[in-house]
RNA sequence: GCCCCUGUGGCGAAAUGGUAUACGCAGCCGACUUAAAAUCGGUCGCUUCGGCUUGCGGGUUCGAGUCCCGCCAGGGGCACCA
């Protein structure tokens, strides 16, 4: 379009576009001319306290307030950016440049994310090594982000898999794996629980002041290396363990629990993931359960994020139970864990989980007259019992939902004495009964529980009430007996009078208690008589830790001849993945269950043993052959924008402090952190969970003084696109889509034939890709921002619509001519004083416009500096000491033309650092106003008074100008909110 | 099933409990053009001209898009967690 514009202009003589007049062009050589300016001038360089990043070209930090605005940097995936992704990196861009002009030192950076599955996984479509198509894409990436114009430090820029990067994922790592949770030391912040080194657990084993776990009695050194290691292994943070985990044969690697979709399929690829016991890395998140929860209300995070993650966490309050099982003729011990302690009068059988440990002692035969549905026609107990888990562990989680919440399970011929009543319970197996959720057993209340209740009817189990409704609550216990439990918190206990006295004589009754009262009044009986005490429960589940891919940090541990890991000494990081040229995972059949993990490090013999000294003379060795997960590069990489090429340290301290130190900035509260942390939602339970543990471990050891890694966390919502498809339900090019009226329909046609719009993502295959490029070839980087920004409010979702671009076009073309003669090139605005209007509206909009830029609502702030623009293009002659100001402010969201514009109006410096305008508090406000009449919030009339009118008077004018409508009747009320509003309610 | 968010013109959207529809797109009328595009100016919720309008029905209030209760629709999170 615009080049023909310039075509026309040459070969012929109709009227052409103006020489100087705000064209794409234009705004093309704008944008190139001031993005190298930029580059060359170092314009956005963040000074550092001290080392080799001081230099922010004359702008020094000293005494400056620091303020450090943060994207969650990208996947370099090969695929290139659409429209939608770079949303989040514009508004932080547009924050940034702002309080650049407030005067803040601002740390704006971005880096690369470039381990893990996608990098891989192009890798291998594309058959060369990982690094070398990271590399391009990176290079690709940088590209287009540097075209949008976006004002990051350049010098602060790495990927995750830069060697000197990778040293110290794997150096942190060593810290995690050195360390142990002590829940009886209070952390830097005050709060119980502390991380500490191992050496302080070793030595309360040698001290002898902790018994130590399978060895009590033995002194720590008469234990073997293997046996210590073995004891450590049970506290460190970063652990190994023979457990279930997720295995996914399609992809040919284990994954973490928040990897698994509700479906028990991988969130990546959607192959199905079975449960295999394998033995692999875990770090024990849930030891900070508590405090993840509880430091989410020291944070400014959106509300939906935080209880993501609480329900994530899922932290219940109740109680462990002891019941006593005879086994053998012995009384062997099992514990349940329950959050309703008050119902424990109600329970009438127990349930283990299949993988119980308690089912390697169930009796050799049914006890005479069993029920033949209890046994599943198994002839002994341990039959039953072992048919059954093999069946319960060939079930995926899909089958689990396919289920659907029918319960199956078998009698284990075992019973269970209650410890309140001294019933005799049958204890089943079933797997609605998970292992690692609280004990892995329960006590079942089919009287208040909805899943015991299901399983009592199918197998003929007594039901028994304990709770009732609340009196008052006009509720009645008859409504649910013989039909569901009563399920609810609320009510009051009844029925606590079945033999309460067995157990040792103490009178217990809860008859007419609040369950609130109840739980109380049982959890304490349960902790006088030693048979259980208050216990606290987590949904969560420690944080899977190792894959078997290449694309990842190899940890820094060798294993020696018996298998016991040592660290690799910190001055031999980094351990760099060997060059291979076979990288690729080994994936088996996505439904072979029964395969096993491969990593494919382990095929390099010669990167996988070693020869070390590590204190005690050379010995041979082998490397841990998994990798990290690729969240391991995203959990601190915060902290590597303030100095990424410090070798001495992860993160210096005095350069932690003046960026994320707790009390560093008033933005930032006493948790600290990144002042403005922007990216998606879909990280909630992800990245911004394991970034929080990580950092709290960093915390507690003493290697970061805050104990957040993210003050203010921003959510931006998703740029949505329509997409077309014809008759046959393929898509068609979204761009070549016709839109017309017929018959006061909307409808869309494709090459003369009508096609179906559908509204939702933009994506490749739904052929309704527009990508920064063709923005900046159409329209400009400026206008491609503005249109971004003005859309709508930044954490809301809303479409793209290409056809809306050209009003931010106009705006700037208007801003232009409003400074520049479109035929002269030559700068308009005049010197003269502005007129009382101009100045009102001048400073009404500075005003506005800061409030709308803290609040990050660029969309209204875009609205009103158009109102100002529009204002200005209705003037003859513009007021130079109107213009600016609009320049200024602009600044931000269009930052190439206010650039272009501040130099032509003789400005030699770049406004990246110009103060952000003031309004003037006197010309703030308007003189007259108009006030509104109401009679029963109906407005009846309109007022042009002035802004400080008397209120009496203005009651006085509001009565006269309505006094027909009142037809001579006194009013029975008159609220008056001068000089805005007059609310009448009439006489009757 | 449980929890959270969102429903305002033809469209994207504005509105500290105080004039609903700012700003932009599209549309319509006009100016400049031989013409078209671009640009500029105007107009732009519905209406039987009494009024009526923020998904629907109630409530609180002098006054509700905004607060409360109950529905409906769309989106998201969790889902045998004892």
């Amino acid at each position: 379009m615009s080049e023909n514009d310039t075509n026309a202009q040459a070969t012929s003589n109709a009227p052409a576009t103006p020489q100087y007049r705000y064209t794409t062009e234009m705004a093309q050589r704008i944008e190139e001319k001031w993005q190298d300016i930029w580059e060359s001038e170092g314009t956005f360089w963040a000074a550092n306290v001290s080392g080799e990043l001081t230099d922010g070209k004359g702008r020094h930090a000293d005494g400056r307030q620091s303020f450090f605005a943060m994207d969650m940097f990208p996947y370099p995936s090969g695929k290139g950016l659409h429209v939608g992704h770079p949303l989040g990196y514009l508004a932080t861009d547009v924050v940034s440049r702002y309080h650049r002009m407030k005067g803040e030192n601002v740390l704006h950076a971005m880096g690369y994310d470039a381990f893990g599955l996608p990098a891989e996984q192009y890798a291998v479509q594309t058959g060369q090594h990982p690094r070398i198509t990271t590399e391009q894409n990176i290079a690709n990436m940088r590209r287009q982000l540097r075209r949008m114009g976006l004002s990051f430090d350049d010098r602060r820029s790495f990927a995750t898999i830069e060697p000197e990067y990778v040293r110290w994922t794997q150096w942190i790592f060593s810290r995690i794996y050195d360390a142990w949770y002590d829940p009886e030391t209070r952390n830097p912040s005050g709060s119980m629980g502390c991380a500490r080194p191992i050496s302080t657990l070793i030595e309360q084993f040698r001290a002898g002041v902790r018994p130590i776990d399978g060895h009590e009695g033995k002194a720590w050194d008469e234990l073997t290396e293997v046996e210590q290691s073995e004891v450590l292994n049970g506290y460190r943070l970063a652990y190994i363990s023979k457990s279930p985990v997720n295995w996914c044969p399609g992809l040919g690697t284990v994954l973490a629990n928040e990897e698994v979709t509700a479906e028990g399929r991988s969130e990546r690829g959607n192959f199905p993931v079975f449960q295999r016991e394998l033995r692999q890395w875990s770090m024990r998140i849930t030891a900070y359960g508590h405090r993840l929860i509880e430091d989410l209300d020291s944070i400014d995070w959106p509300e939906k994020v935080k209880l993501m993650q609480r329900n994530w966490i899922g932290e219940s309050h109740g109680a462990s139970v002891h019941f006593k099982v005879p086994v053998d003729g012995e009384m062997a011990d099992m514990e349940i864990y329950t959050t309703r302690p008050d119902t424990l009068f109600g329970a009438t059988f127990c349930v283990v989980s299949p993988e119980h440990p308690m089912l390697e002692h169930v009796p050799q035969s049914w006890p005479e007259g069993v029920d033949p549905a209890w046994t599943g026609g198994y002839a002994t107990p341990s039959e039953a019992v072992s048919a059954y888990r093999e069946l319960a562990e060939a079930k995926t989680a899909a089958d689990r939902v396919a289920d659907n919440g029918e319960k199956t399970g078998l009698f284990t011929g075992l019973y269970a004495i209650n410890p309140i009543t001294g019933a005799k319970l049958p204890v089943f197996t079933a797997d609605y009964v998970l292992m690692d959720y609280g004990t892995g057993a329960i006590m079942a209340v089919p009287g208040g529980d909805q899943r015991d209740y299901d399983f009592a009817v199918k197998y003929g189990l007594p039901v028994i009430y304990t709770v009732a409704p609340l009196p008052d609550s006009g509720d009645d216990l008859a409504n649910y007996e013989g039909t569901a439990p009563f399920v609810s918190h609320d009510g009051i206990v009844i029925n606590s009078a079945v033999d309460a006295t067995w157990a040792r004589g103490d009178a217990l009754c809860l008859d007419g208690m609040r369950v609130d009262d109840a739980i109380a009044a049982v959890t304490t009986w349960l902790e006088e008589a030693q048979v259980g005490k208050g216990a606290t429960s987590y949904r969560l589940r420690d944080w899977l830790f190792s894959r078997q891919r290449y694309w990842g940090e190899p940890f820094p541990i060798v294993y020696d001849e018996h298998e016991v890991p040592h660290l690799v000494p910190d001055s031999m990081l980094p351990i760099n993945l060997p060059d291979v040229p076979d990288y690729s995972p080994k994936t088996f059949d996505p439904e072979d269950s029964q395969s096993s993990p491969e990593a494919p490090l382990s095929r390099n013999e010669d990167w996988v043993n070693v020869t070390l000294d590590l204190g005690d003379g050379p010995k041979t060795y082998h490397h841990d052959t998994n990798t990290m997960p690729n969240w391991a590069g995203s959990c601190w990489y915060y902290m590597r924008y303030l100095n990424p090429h410090d070798t001495e340290h992860m993160v210096e301290r005095d350069e932690y402090d003046y960026w994320m130190g707790p009390k560093h900035s008033p933005a930032a509260g006493q948790a600290g952190g990144v002042d403005l942390y922007v990216g998606g939602v879909e990280h909630a339970v992800l990245h911004l969970l394991y970034s929080r543990f990580w950092h709290k471990i960093l915390f507690d050891l003493g290697y970061v003084d805050s104990f957040e890694p993210f003050h203010k966390l921003f959510n931006q919502g998703m740029i949505q696109a329509y997409a077309y498809t014809d008759d046959r339900g393929q898509y068609v090019p979204a761009e070549d889509v016709q839109e017309s009226e017929v018959d006061g329909k909307t409808v869309y046609t494709y090459e003369g034939e009508p096609v179906n719009r559908e509204f939702g993502k933009m994506g490749k295959s739904l052929k309704n890709i527009v990508t920064p490029d063709y923005m900046y070839d159409h329209y400009g980087a400026d206008t491609f921002r503005l249109y971004e920004m003005s859309m709508g409010p930044l954490d809301e979702s809303r479409p793209w619509n290409t056809r809306n671009v050209v009003g931010g076009m106009r705006f700037l073309q208007r801003l232009w001519r409003n400074v520049i003669d479109e035929n002269t090139g030559e700068v308009t605005v005049t010197d003269d004083a502005m007129d009382e209007r101009t100045l009102k509206l001048l400073n009404n909009t500075i005003a506005e416009v800061t409030g709308e830029m803290e609040a990050m609502r660029p969309n209204t702030a875009i609205a009103k500096l158009i109102v100002l623009n529009n204002h200005l293009t209705g003037m003859n002659g513009v007021p130079r000491a109107a213009v600016e100001p609009l320049v200024l402010m602009v600044a931000p969201i269009a930052p190439h033309i206010a650039e272009e514009l501040w130099n032509r109006l003789g400005h030699d410096e770049s406004l990246a650092h110009h103060p952000w305008p003031q309004a003037d508090d006197r010309y703030v406000g308007q003189d007259t106003v108009t006030a509104v009449v109401q009679i029963k919030g109906k407005v009846r009339a309109k007022l042009e008074v002035s802004a400080d009118i008397d209120p009496d008077e203005l009651e006085k004018m509001a009565l006269e100008a309505v006094a027909e409508r009142l037809g001579g009747k006194p009013p029975r009320k008159v609220i008056v909110k001068a000089p805005k509003i007059v609310s009448i309610v009439p006489g009757e």
